[in-house]
Order: C-alpha cells, then sequence, then structure tokens
DNA sequence: ACTGATTGGGAAAGCGCATTCCCGTTGTGT
DNA sequence: ACACAACGGGAATGCGCTTTCCCAATCAGT
C-alpha cells in the first residue's frame, strides 16, 4: 500500500487540497476550526504522513543540517555531534551524518551529496589538512563547497577554515584556540617537570595535530625549556599505543638515569593509547614518565591515572556550529561563536615528590 | 542566485530534459556517447547539483537511512553508528540521526520524522523500555512504525522488539544474546570469586538492563551462589558513578571481612562510573571489590585495571542491522544476523591471591 | 528494394505539496 | 442602503526530476 497524500485527506475532509495543507502544517493562514478539525481528523484516520520531500521541493527547505565527521565512533566527533544535534532539534532539524575517515576526497563527497539534497546548513568537523598530497582534493572539496554556497547553502567549519573557499558570508569558522592552549599547557607541564619533553603528534600536515605542536613548542621555549622531539603516528588509540610500546625503553632508561620524560600527546585518545603502551613495556606512569592528552574526553575522564589534558568544550561548539549557521525557530541568532578551553592538570603528570 | 536546474542543463546542451536526466544518472538508457559528453560539460560548467529531494519524490526512494539511537556520545551507540555509516556508504545511502534520550515519545516523533523523509529503511537501537509510565508512548511508538511499514518502509530493532507492532515482514529484530551472556559471565565469576555478588543496574524496565540482570541471576545460580542483590540507577557514568560513591563504605566493610564484593555493572560506562565512584571511596579494584561491565567499549579497552566485561560486536551489529534491511546495489541480501558476543575476563575481577 | 524490428531522442504526464492569485461572502463605515 | 475592506476558501501553477509513451530514423532480413 502506497502512502496516503495530501489530496485524499483533503477530498476525505470535504475540502481543497489548498486547505487541507494550510491546516496541517503552521501556515500564515489558518482556515476555520471546524474546517481544520475535519481535515485533521481525516489525516488521522487515513494515516497521512507528509512527504517531506515534497514539502521540501515546494518550498525549497529540506529541514536537514549535514554533519561531515572523520569518524563518529571517536569520542570527539561523538561529543560534537550531540552538541549538534541538540541545537539540532531546538530548531526542527534532521541532522545527515556523513564519516570521511578524514580525507578531503570522502569530504567532498559529502559535501556533494548534501548539497543534493539541498541540506540547509554543512558542518564540517574535522582538522582539515595541509599534507602535499591532499593539495587536489582540497580543492575539490573547496569547489563543492562554493557550489554548495552558491545555493544559498550555509557552512561551518570547526577548527580552520577551507583553503580556496569564495562567498565567506555564507562560510562560518568555529575557531578552536589548539595552538594557544598547547602553549598554556607546556607552560604549565614545564613549570614542574624536570626532564626532556617528546610530543606524539598525528600525522604530518594534520592541521589540529600540527597547531598543537607548534603550541607547545612555543610553550616550551617561552619557558626556556629545550625544544621537544616530535614523533609522528596516527591520530588514534592505535597510534598513541604503538609509539607508547615502540618508546617503552628509552622512557623507562630516562626515568633510571634520573631525567624522567613528559609526553604530549596531541589527543585524548592518543595519550590513553600511549599510556597503554607506555605499561606494557613497563613503564608507570606517572611514576616513571609523565604524559598530557588533549580534549578531555568524557568517558576519558575516570582514567586512572587522571589525564592532564585540555578540556574542549565539545558539545558547546557542535552547539554554536549550528547556531552560527541556521536561525532558531524564533528568529534569534545563536550565542557568540568563541571557543576557549581549560587546563586539567590531573596525577598523569604529578609524578611523586614533584610539583 | 539559486541552484541550476536539469532543464538548464538540458538547453544548454541542447537536448531535452529526458536525454539529460538519462545521461546524468545511470539510467537504463543510455544515450549516444557524443551526447552524453555535450551534457556532462554543460552539467560540469553551470555546476549542476541534482535535486535529490525532486529525486526521491519522482523515484519514491529517498536515499535515506534513518538511525535512532538514545545518546550519540554514549561509546555504544557510536560504535553502532559507525556499523551503519559503513553499511549504508557500501549501499550509496546517507544516514539521518536522531537522538531521543531513551524515551519512546521521542522515539516515536524520530520515526515519525523520518517517515516524513521517506527513509528507506529506519534502525532503532538502544534498548526497549516496559516501564508502565511509558506504555502509552510505546504504543504510540509502535501505531508511528506500523504506519511508516504501511508506506513500504523496512525497520530494523536492535535488541528486542517493539512491543505492539504488526506487518513482520517489514519488521528485522537484530537479537542480542544479553540474557545468555550475562548468564555466562556469572558462571565464570562465580567459579573464582568468593563472596556476595552485587548487581548495578539501570533503570529498572529498561529491557536491555533487565535482560543483562536476569541472565546473571540465572548463572549465579546455575552456579549454587546466593541471589545477587540489584541496584537501580542510572544507565550511565553518572548512576556508577553515584552507586560507587555510596556503596564504597559498604564494600570496604565487606572486604574487611573476608568477604570482598562482586559488582556487575551492566553497562561498561555505568562500570566505570563505579570503579570511579568506589575509588573516591577508598575501594581498590581489584584489590578490595571486583568489578565487571558489559559491552566492551573499545575506547575503555586501554582502562586500568583491565575490566571484565563481555564484548558484544557493536560494529556488527550496525552493520547488520542495514544489511537485514537495504539490499546491496549488486542484490545480494547481507550475512547472516546472528549476534554473539565474548567474555573478556580481565584484571578488575581478580584480585591478588584468587583466581 | 521493401517490410518489420530496433534504436535514440523528445513530449508530456505525473511525483506530493506550497502558494499565488482569484472570487464569493460577510462585516464595517458614513 | 451602498461602497469598500477584510476574510475564508478553491483553482491552478510550479518546485525539479523520472519515466512512460510516442515518433523518426536506422538497421537487418528474405
Amino acid at each position: 500500500m502506497s502512502a496516503t497524500t495530501l489530496a485524499e485527506v483533503a477530498r476525505k475532509a470535504g475540502v481543497s487540497p489548498a486547505t487541507a495543507s494550510r491546516v496541517l502544517n503552521g501556515s500564515a493562514r489558518i482556515p476555520g476550526p471546524e474546517i481544520a478539525a475535519n481535515v485533521r481528523r481525516a489525516a488521522l484516520e487515513l494515516g497521512y504522513v507528509p512527504n517531506a520531500q515534497a514539502q521540501g521541493l515546494a518550498k525549497s527547505s529540506s529541514g536537514v543540517i549535514g554533519l561531515i565527521v572523520h569518524d563518529i565512533a571517536d569520542p570527539y566527533f561523538a561529543a560534537i555531534a550531540h552538541g549538534v544535534q541538540e541545537a539540532a532539534r531546538e530548531r526542527n532539524k534532521l541532522v545527515m551524518l556523513a564519516t570521511t575517515g578524514g580525507t578531503p576526497a570522502e569530504e567532498a563527497t559529502a559535501v556533494s551529496a548534501f548539497a543534493a539534497h539541498r541540506a540547509d546548513a554543512i558542518i564540517l568537523a574535522g582538522s582539515r589538512t595541509t599534507a602535499a598530497a591532499d593539495r587536489e582534493a582540497n580543492s575539490t572539496l573547496a569547489n563543492e563547497l562554493d557550489l554548495y554556497c552558491r545555493n544559498d547553502g550555509q557552512v561551518a567549519v570547526i577548527g580552520r577554515p577551507v583553503e580556496g573557499t569564495g562567498s565567506p558570508e555564507h562560510h562560518h569558522v568555529i575557531a578552536v584556540p589548539n595552538e594557544d592552549l598547547a602553549c598554556q599547557l607546556a607552560g604549565a607541564l614545564a613549570a614542574t617537570h624536570r626532564g626532556p619533553f617528546l610530543i606524539v603528534a598525528g600525522p604530518e600536515g594534520l592541521a589540529t595535530s600540527d597547531d598543537r605542536v607548534r603550541g607547545f613548542h612555543h610553550g616550551l621555549h617561552a619557558a626556556g625549556v629545550p625544544a621537544a622531539e616530535v614523533l609522528h603516528t596516527g591520530l588514534d588509540r592505535a597510534g598513541g599505543h604503538a609509539t607508547g610500546a615502540e618508546l617503552a625503553p628509552r622512557v623507562a632508561a630516562a626515568h633510571r638515569e634520573g631525567a624522567p620524560v613528559c609526553l604530549f600527546a596531541v589527543s585524548d585518545v592518543m595519550a590513553i593509547g600511549l599510556v597503554a603502551g607506555l605499561r606494557e613495556g613497563g613503564v608507570q606512569v606517572p611514576r616513571d614518565a609523565a604524559v598530557a592528552g588533549f580534549d578531555d574526553i568524557e568517558t576519558l575522564r575516570d582514567f586512572h591515572p587522571g589525564l592532564t589534558t585540555v578540556r574542549l568544550p565539545l558539545l558547546h561548539i557542535g552547539r554554536i556550529a549550528v547556531e552560527s549557521t541556521v536561525a532558531l525557530p524564533g528568529g534569534a541568532a545563536g550565542a557568540e561563536p568563541t571557543v576557549t578551553g581549560e587546563l586539567m592538570l590531573r596525577r598523569s603528570t604529578t609524578a611523586a615528590g614533584q610539583g
């Protein structure tokens, strides 16, 4: 059996389709109460479900927000998605999800798909990449976004703008002060930690990772601490874990020699993997080495020892991404789009007899 | 500037809209190569983006899969969403996400919204509830689902079927052997643990929680162990944490008296909160008490001490939910829809001098 | 070379709904 | 009592696309 249409409802209620349309959705003109009741009853009896596609086609607005993330299973993105979802619901919008694995090429196809669905807005979460290999894909992405904007689409990018896009009035950048916060973190750690610093970073060219590395370097430099060595690996638990296992002997040696290492992983999930890898290599945190992360992922806050990190208001970031891009039903625009973080100094960087 | 339409592309290419349509999407009839090239070039030059809504309206298929979860920030649902997303992409479908906080009423509105968008399938993840207070909302949900099915929608439910729905040929239940696995877990724990058992459950009436509690009871009973006390709390980290804090003195006392408690939290996130709460109350796991969880959430596998739990193939569950519900482009149906779990016995239930 | 089958393209009819116009009816002002 | 405004409802058009149906042109077959 096929879906019942507005026309059928109208016929059953003995009115015109126009009238039925007016009563069944908040139109400016509200038909008389008796007629309205009739229509509503007919709709109910027939099990009428409005066809959002037809509505969207007629109104040229789909009521959909597109969200693009690297990996929804990553708690970082899950938290952002949560915020997006909340704000979307307040606006009576649905959210469409695309996961891309972080490649600009996949992001471009996701944008294209969302554009095809005439999404009211597209939110692009996840680090931009500046790697040379992605240059072409990045420009494809920029083109796709421009195309979308030409059709009156709004896009919000979390972190950093996409290189090479035009129409800035359609682009909203939710800037995340990664560099500044990493700098602060480095300063705080340098104040208490005696010994060399090591940075466990994501792949080279990942903007978020690069920003945090750069900030950490600055912070160290400002504190008069020798520059940290940087190790590049995967921006996930596995990358951290592998690096931890690899580094364990060296870290253990450093500790024996009285110059324990402080490791900064550019994300919490990496830090967690790192700690696990070190532990499997016989290194205890914070006894033998200090470890810090970034993001303050909620699920990881109960980790033991408590992980020193930087809290990012992920949920809020998701919210303001949609706030900056689609107005509330009431009409008011959203809150101010500033994102700030907060240092969370916990046990993982507090060795006994230190601090 | 408004979007360019197929008609404009057709005019520019000097062909009819019909022909343009045929070349720009895989139609059965493929126009001549020269004409096709013309059309493609025109589309490119004009920056044509097909209107998926119009396509959906004309074809009556939207290419969208609706996913309903309690909370996307919960790693349990995030993992399922990941699997859904993967399988959806293989089928060239987009996924629409709705988070409901677990209330059947919200689930019903989500189903309604997805039905309005003519989603090709709806996947309902997250525990059903049998609480009396939800009776009415549950039947609303069932109605909404039936309405959706009447319009040829396919629905997959993860865990347990929704009570009161008809048209079983449209409903696919991805059964999760919660009860059986909890039973096995209880048996394994009873074999090594000496001391009373305590179950930290979710709200009463939550099917998943209830199933796991029941299974655990059975397992204990089969092992000849006295029945466990059940404590109901929130099915999240906060619930586990509060219960842990509350229980700490009692657990500590039990340990002092030589009869350490084994706590079974019905989900990993609860277990993590529980451990944290206990620790804040001075109870060390596994030294003073044993703790087990359920799900084997990936992000939590690096937890220390390793959490004894039951591994559920969450990603796979997400995959088969879509496989059972929308065919592959190739045409073949999906894999067999059986879900199995695996006991993961780790340190959290292995006190020194035991096991 | 003539008929019948096949191919390649166009015309047009929807898909389900919103909305602009239009018209008949009732209410207000002097 | 009459003109005019305001209101409440219907007819019709269009949103952008797919797809059937139809027609002209080409092809093979005896």
